[in-house]
DNA sequence: TTGAAAGCGCTACCAC
DNA sequence: GTGGTAGCGCTTTCAA
């Protein structure tokens, strides 16, 4: 028994061909199918007409090799921290080693830290000379005129890892913030069946993913694990000090928490902090993304689960959703939203070689 | 403060400039470059060490218009499980769409399901036409000698959802079902914590994946969850009835069963039963994959987790590397394991939209 | 062993 | 408004 559903019999035609049917030159068949000036109507017609009956395909490396133009893609990305904003970058650049149609010269820049320095970064640049930009926008409201030109330009700009909804873009990559705290709320709960104090960590409240991530956990936190009471969130601003004493606080004023949540990636001061106090292994714990240092804590089960943000994915998709852009002119989704992983000592190994050991071709994390 | 590292400030040369920059004509360069016949010694050393000099790139858009070869692709999935196999589909065509260089033809053929008629099906598509396959492949031995000669002429095979070692392969993707059945036995170890019976229902033992799965849950128990007693897997053969019966089976000879692991997607008939007889809710259930019909035991919490296996990246990761390699000739990776998803109630969205609603851009499954 | 030249399908320019 | 044609960078064939 077998089935077959051949899809594509049909011969594709090329301008050529559109020609001789309709007896007309091809120049003329070119201008009629770009919409372009000095065509009369009746001919553009026939001419549409008789492109749809041949399916006629335009034939991409014919066009590239006469346009012959290279694209200019710019990424702008934080320093800090290197180590997941190094994996964006692997990211985009495996999807640009993948692109065989047209040439893209990748020019990376970078900025010290999310929301310092970008907007000084792209005008140092030259913004202007770019196709299309791939950046992670800080909060700062600088960005908008920049973008807003270069919109008006209809040129693309994509942001990755954060997202910024004021700001005028063709798309944006992230992960599920809202998501995130929620599974972390979720798990909790299941882990936890009796009544408990969880507490929260996070960076910064006026950056969209963080509160994001907070308002998922809170929801998520009551319609399904009711049990767990909520203490008020903590604030570190990714400074390693202020997450320090905040946790150390935290455990004075809570000895009896049960839970804690850091939802950004600043989670090695806390983890410090318990262990000093003895807390370790005792409060269940919920981190966020994936480094070096993170891993003996979540191999030794001392960190439940760690939310991986996918940074290699975001920065191909970006990628990939850039040139698909440019090539067609056809906008993607707005938003797109990729499922956070949930790094557990079980899985702990997929991604953790990744981190070191790039193989550039896989999506998968 | 901004950081700039361009990296490809170099002029890129073509065929032509290593040509005048020799005095000899841009057929010998050719030649040369590609190790034909009918070339010194001599010059073909010369041509390449100008060509390292000059930073030579050839023009994908210049060699796929003069070769003008499309290539034809043969995919070969079980119809059954539809909802999953469809979505592999989806990955490959969503793959094959943003494919701009070379032309692709992508063929279709199915059989009844997995280890069902597949290389009745392949012998009668006539594979000796493709230039490359994607298959599900199952554990008929008799696929052996059809992928033999398939590889004898530099044609690759690439093995999608699950692997076969024995069989000779250009690359295989599948999910780590190791880590999946690993994540299984992790995530019910965290929620039970006193001691407690655990099931396993499983598929066919002989099949690669289904053994894989069970030997990570075995081994998953035994470090990170001694607490938790295994019972014999049960084989269900992927048959509803068989699923249904074990489960009612296995509910009356352990009324004290503390969880349960379906580690295929024929979760539905053991959840009925576990339902019947009032045991759905007290038993945790882990079950594999996602379909319409899982989805409302997932959200109201009766099952805790799903291990969702990823068909769309799946498809697309396959066809991407299958079109590099035909690109390139550079074999890749030849094991790829992608880290299956884990589905709970509070990501349950992220996944149940694209099983109906495509938007075929995204690898955010 | 090498050189010269045709031509892949398309765009863009010039002539009518 | 339309036709004709050069030429993008490469492969390949034919001639030398």
């Amino acid at each position: 028994m077998h089935y077959a559903m051949n899809q594509k019999p049909s011969h594709v035609a090329g301008i050529k061909e559109i020609a001789r049917a309709l007896d007309i030159s091809i120049g003329t068949v070119d201008r009629a199918l770009h919409a372009r000036a000095g065509v009369s109507h009746s001919t553009r017609d026939r001419v549409l007409k008789m492109a749809k009956k041949l399916n006629y395909r335009p034939n991409v490396a014919a066009r590239n090799l006469k346009l012959n133009h290279r694209l200019k893609v710019g990424v702008f990305l934080p320093e800090q921290i290197a180590l997941f904003y190094d994996r964006v970058r692997e990211g985009i650049r495996a999807a640009c080693a993948t692109e065989s149609g047209i040439g893209v010269d990748l020019v990376f820049h970078s900025f010290p830290r999310l929301g310092e320095g970008e907007s000084n970064a792209i005008e140092k640049a030259g913004w202007q000379q770019f196709d299309g930009i791939i950046i992670a926008p800080g909060n700062s409201a600088e960005l908008g005129p920049i973008f807003s030109k270069f919109e008006g330009q209809h040129k693309p700009v994509i942001f990755v890892t954060t997202d910024a909804a004021r700001l005028p873009r063709l798309a944006s990559i992230t992960t599920d913030e809202t998501a995130s705290g929620g599974i972390a709320a979720d798990l909790l709960g299941r882990v936890i069946s009796s009544p408990a104090k969880v507490a929260t960590i996070t960076g910064d409240l006026r950056i969209q993913g963080h509160a994001e991530k907070l308002r998922g956990f809170a929801a998520s936190l009551a319609t399904l694990s009711p049990h767990l009471s909520l203490l008020p969130a903590i604030e570190a601003h990714e400074s390693p000090a202020d997450a320090y004493n905040a946790a150390v606080d935290l455990i004075k004023k809570h000895p009896d928490l049960g839970a804690l949540y850091v939802s950004t990636a600043n989670s090695l001061p806390v983890l410090l902090a318990l262990e000093e106090n003895g807390y370790l292994g005792k409060v269940l714990v919920i981190t966020t993304d994936l480094f070096p240092e993170l891993v003996p804590f979540i191999e030794n089960g001392k960190v439940f689960a760690s939310l991986y943000q996918r940074p290699f994915a975001q920065g191909k998709t970006a990628f990939e959703m850039l040139i698909r852009f440019l090539a067609t002119r056809v906008a993607p989704k707005q938003i797109t939203r990729l499922a956070p992983h949930i790094v557990l000592r079980s899985n702990l190994s997929l991604f953790i070689n990744l981190v070191y050991n790039d193989d550039s071709s896989s999506l998968s994390i």
